[in-house]
Parts: structure tokens; C-alpha cells; sequence
DNA sequence: TATGAATGAGGATTCATTCAT
DNA sequence: TATGAATGAATCCTCATTCAT
């Protein structure tokens, strides 16, 4: 026999579940349309509530929008963070398992999040300098310690590290921001895992220490 | 003494020239708000014209929104396909020739069209399928055949062409995106110079054929 | 020793009190705030209580309205109206001893009545009519009396009745409205006791029978 | 034959008399509604225009709001201002112009304007403020003028100025609001002529310097 | 009785587009 | 051709009211 809920922790539950619920709508209707052109009477009903609901849990569209930006980002940015902090991980291998987690989050509609922040980024300044400072700063800060790791441990030859920080990303963000634009209006395809794969193929011979003589 | 020019003439010599000043106008408003945010009243004043001008000459702000995208983009594809085509030069000075064309659009209007077409392709799906096909498309076949010839002239080991097509673009596409959106509101800053010559390097010892023995 | 009271009784006592409590709310804040611009859940919060309880008591915010302007304004219309039906009292004496109910009416919220009745009229035509009907007619019918009387007795020379019925109210009507208006936004003040009392030292005089020869 | 006029005069005299259209049209609808209650789109209807042509000049309904004000109100003050400024002018007679000045006004929707500030007060904090600064104000000392000048002419008794100050006013502010709010929904009738008549019967007598011996 | 989550009608505002001049 | 005043569809947001608990 379950324990009995209470009328009131049911409740209590349903209310402690829909602001996830709204922004997991908000989030795949912002994924396909953009922030501007999508109506919250049309998120309202993706999350089988009705528009008023939404401000109950958010006093504006933006604010919801921070939210989604914020739910969708911060989570995989901590377990990349997490997964690069491991000093025992040889740069290569780090770099491959960072690449292994995109792959699996670009089935999800969470790799919207650059197009949507690429694209309004001009309408809502604060968002902007949010997600600056908070993820790019960041995310920045992951690679370049594993690129930094990789050469003091002689994986890699020295290079640039200011002008090489972009380059691992680089492929990745292309990849994302093909699957929500372009790549929704085109046959031309992309197989994500190939190109994956060949990125890590060229950038770590393209990174390795020159072999001994 | 040059001739004489009638009214008429003159006239006729504004027309012709009304269009490519809007465009201009428009591609600079576009770049810095994105489509939605642009006001045509804005544009117009920017071209110095009035509302009603521009329905002269465009029948939509679509319309307006396409030309601009048409005549920021074809011309440098074209000059890239152009000395993509050399069959004297090595693949890998074709890369860099690419490179450095890229380096020299940055600094103009020019390279927010990535950000604009990521932003719109899903309210605008004609626009997106034009830019697949006659832009993306054929950028594609361009790097495809730098890469094959570099394959078959021995400069570079056999990769997966699929999986190495979108390598090369990628920190371009990073770089533009980047100045026209978040670039715009943090002091995070790209050298573009040096990542796209730790780019190159990277790249090309990345796809260098292995040395003989 | 009190006697003990049942929870059950105090409930019912509770619930006894519940609509005087709700009302008194909202009077301060529908005078602070305007009827429109005053929410229930406000109202709810004031009185301790939740929004729907508010729904227990009163079908609808104008009903609630209502019962503000009956529970305000009734029961001193009927201390005045006991006031001026004693026969013994001079019409002056009369006069002086509504002034003096007003002055100290001024410092509770009931006189932010008329402001609110004012301000509705055009949206609550019923309860326009309601106030009209039976207060403004009463309190007029009760001003007429004592007029009448003072010209009966010979304390005021003969004025055309219907002419002289507003004068009485109206600086009381004046710093009512100013309390409860722009007196928020200004530093202009009135002391209400001077102006009253030189209100009644002219119209006094105004009314006063020609001093016999 | 009158002179031509070109049709872009033609336009322009449009334009420019559209904001005073509009003006007239809100006055009225505000003086009916109130503020809160009348719609936009109904100003539009009377004045025989589309909703948005309203924003072409005024940029909020609150802006609106204070140009009716401004235009109800600035004009008549001065006229009250210019009127009260006359030195041969007896105290008594400038306040029976002063009444008989008002007794015109309140055929037209201008008096509404107390209403309405009356009303919105709490909700256009800026607008009280105008209101009472630069009318409110400026009519208090206009009439402190007029009584301090008849008591220096030994037309009047000496009385507390500051008391005696809205004495004059309040049976016009009564009756204006009368008309524009209770009034419409009574039967009870003011014969406003007959008010002001033995109002200022009343006050001058009460204000009158005592007969010499 | 009491709660407070949910509803949805209603209105201010924006801006692409039209059209009389 | 060029103008810019006018239009009205479209959407965010508020809050009185309902109702499951």
C-alpha cells in the first residue's frame, strides 16, 4: 500500500512541477520558432495549461526565456566541468569525452540554446552578459585548462592557447546551430558522429607534440 | 568636361541606385538588431528615404530582408569559388587564401548574415531553403573540392570528406556569429588573426599526409 | 474565570466577524487606491485571509463596493440625521455640531467615500443611483431642515432654499475630496479646523437674520 | 475665388488639427467613463479615426490624458488669472465674473477635468502633481489675491485668509462634480444658476466689512 | 469554511503595409 | 516617383472569478 498523500502535498507537487513543465514547452517552441514568434498562448498549451498560468510562475516572457536559458544551460555545463576536472584524464581523452556528451545532448532540443542566444542576443542585453559571463567565461575557462593540461603534460606542442580556445568548440556549435536553422530546411545532412569523429582525428594530430626522433 | 547630364538622366541614375542604398541601409539595421527588431522606418531613414520609398522598390519587408541576403552573399561566394578553382594552387594556400578573405569580410556588414539566417530560418523557411541551397551548398562542394584535391595531390592524408566538410568553416562561422552577437555585450574578446592562423596551423598538420619514412 | 468557548463557537464567531473585517479592508484601500485600481487578492491580504475567501461572503468586487459605501456612510448619515432632529437645538448650534462630526470623520478613511463614488458613478450606475437615493437626498432633505428651521425661527433671514442647500456641504465636500486626492501629491495643505470654522463664521453671517434696528 | 491651396498645405492643416480632435473626442469619453474605462479604440471611433492614428501623436493613453487636462484647464486659467488681475476691479464684482465665467464653462465637458483628476489622482501621480502645482496652485492664489485686495479695500472684514481660501471654490467644485457624477444618475436636480447666486449672496454678506455706526 | 491554483476575457501598444496627395 | 498619414491585425499581460481539494 502507498503512503497516503495528503490533498494538499498532491497539489503541493503539481504546483512544485510546472514551472519545469513550462519551460521544457517554452524551451522546444523557442528551439523551432525563436523567442519573438513564439506566443505564450501557444507555450500555454504545449505545457496543457492556459495563459495565465505561465504568470504565475514567470512575470514576464523574458523571465521565462532566462529560465529556459538558465535550466537548459547551467546543468551540462557543471557535468562538463565536472567531467574536466579530473586530473587523472589525459587532455585527449577529456576532449573525446566532452565531445561523446555533446553527441548524446544533440538529440535533445537543449543545443537550441546558442541559436536562440545568437539570435537575441541583441533584443535582451541582459541575457546576453548573462550567458557571456556565465557560460561562454566559463566553458572558455574548462578548455583552455585542458588545453593548458595537455601541453604541460607534453600531449600537446605548445600553441597558442588564446587562439586555439575556439577550435574545439568551433564544430560542435556549427553542428548545433545546422540542426536548428538550416538543417530544418534542407536535405543537405550532416552526420553529426562522423564529423565528431574526424574533428577529433585532425584537432589532436593537429595539437600532438612532435613525435621523438 | 564630362557631358551633360539632364534632369531626367540624373533621375534615372538615382533610381537605379535606390535599391543597393536601401539594401545597404537595411544589411547595417539587420546586422546590428536582427529582422524582427528592425523597424522599416528605421532602414528608410537610414537610406535617407521615406516609408513609402522602399515599397516601391520591395514589396515586403521579406523581400527587403532576401536582396539583402542575396547581394551580401553571392558576390564573395563567387570570388571564393573563383580562387577555389585555381587548379595551380595548392590546397593548402587555397585554404589560406580562403582564410584571409574571410580575415579582410570581417570588418564589414558582411558577416552577419550567418547570424541573421540562423535567427530567421525558422520564420522564414523560402529564405532558409535558398540560403541551403545556393549558399551552403555550394560553399560545401567548394571546401569538398579543396579537400579531395589535397587528398589526390598527396598534401593530405585520406579523411572522411563528410565527416572533415564542415572542419575548416566552423571557427569562421564562430567568429562571426560571435561579433555580432555576444561579442556585443562582454568584454570576452577573439583575436581574430590569431585564431584563425592557429586555425590553419592546426588544420592543416591535422590533415598533413604522413610524413614518408 | 471566562466560560470555555467550543472551537466550534469561536468559529462561528470568527465567521460572524469576517465580513465587517473584509469591508474595513477595503475601504483602506479602495480609498487609498481607487476602486478599479485595487485588487482583491490585496484586499484578501489585508484582512488576513485568502482570495477565494472573499467569494464566501461577497458574490462579486462591486458587491463588495457596495457594502463599503453602506457600512461607511450609513451609520453616520443616521447619527446626523438623530443630531439635527432635536427641536431644542438653534439651526446655528446644528450647523456647528455637523462640523464638528466631520472634523473628526476627517481623520478615519470614511470620508474617501465620496472620492470613490465620484470616480465610480459613471462605472456602477446602480450604486450611483443607491448613493443618490439614500444619502446624498437624505442628507439634503436634513440640511433643507435645519435651514428651514433657522429661517422659522428667525435666526436666518429668508434665502431661496433650493439655492442655499449645497453651501453647507460644500467646503466639507471640498476637503474631503483634497484628502483623499491631490493632498497626497502636494505639499499644499489646509488645515481643515480653520477653514471649518471660517466656513461656519461666513455663512453665519451670510445667513444671519438683519439685526433689528 | 480663394486662393488655391496646395494639397500639401491641405494635409498639413489636417495634421495639425488632428491632436485637438482627438483631444476634444477623449475629454468627452473620459468626462462619460473615467479614465480606466474608456478605451482607446473608442476615442478613435469619435473622433472619427482608426485606433492607431492616435499613437501617431500621443505616445501613451496616460499622455493623452494630460494633454486633455492641459488643454482643458491652462486656458480657462489664465482667462480666470487675467480676469482676477484687474486693479479697478471691486473684489466682489471679480468674484461674480469669476462665477459667471463658471457658470458658462459648465455646459461644456471642461468640467469634468476636477473629476477626473479626482479620481485618478492615486494612479497618475505625476499628473496630481501638475495638477496641483501648476493649477490647483495658481487658482488658490488667484483667489487669496482677490479676498487679501477686498479686505485692503474695506470691502471685506479682515477673516483668516488660509480658512476663507476654498470657501469660494467649493460650490463650483461641488456642482461640476454633481453634474459629472451623481447628477446622471438622479433625479435630484441643482438649478446651478440659483446655487451660485445665493452663494455669492451668502459670502459676500458673510465677508462684509461691518456697517459703519 | 477556507484555500490558492487555474482560467480567459479584455485592452494597450506596435509596426508592416496602404494610399491619397 | 516620393511622401508620410492612416490603418488594423497581432500579442503581451492583468485580474476578477471559479473550483478542486
Amino acid at each position: 500500500m502507498p503512503p497516503a498523500i495528503s490533498p494538499t502535498r498532491r497539489r503541493a507537487r503539481r504546483k512544485d512541477a510546472r514551472p519545469g513543465e513550462i519551460v521544457e514547452a517554452a524551451l522546444g517552441l523557442f528551439a523551432e520558432r525563436g523567442f519573438a514568434a513564439t506566443k505564450l498562448e501557444d507555450v500555454a498549451a504545449a505545457a496543457g495549461i492556459s495563459k495565465g498560468t505561465i504568470y504565475l510562475y514567470f512575470p514576464t516572457k523574458e523571465h521565462l526565456f532566462r529560465a529556459v536559458v538558465r535550466l537548459a544551460v547551467l546543468p551540462n555545463l557543471e557535468a562538463a566541468m565536472a567531467l574536466a576536472a579530473d586530473p587523472e584524464r589525459s587532455a585527449a581523452d577529456t576532449l573525446r569525452l566532452l565531445a561523446e556528451r555533446f553527441l548524446e545532448l544533440l538529440d535533445s532540443d537543449l543545443t537550441a540554446i546558442p541559436k536562440l542566444i545568437v539570435a537575441e542576443a541583441g533584443n535582451f542585453p541582459a541575457l546576453a552578459q548573462f550567458y557571456a559571463d556565465e557560460v561562454a567565461r566559463k566553458g572558455m575557462a574548462l578548455i583552455r585548462g585542458v588545453l593548458a593540461r595537455g601541453i604541460a603534460r607534453g600531449e600537446f606542442r605548445p600553441v597558442d592557447l588564446d587562439g586555439a580556445l575556439p577550435l574545439f568548440s568551433a564544430p560542435f556549435l556549427l553542428l548545433a546551430l545546422w540542426k536548428h536553422s538550416l538543417g530544418r530546411h534542407t536535405d543537405i545532412e550532416f552526420n553529426p558522429r562522423a564529423v565528431v569523429a574526424t574533428h577529433l582525428d585532425v584537432l589532436l594530430r593537429g595539437l600532438a607534440a612532435e613525435a621523438p626522433p
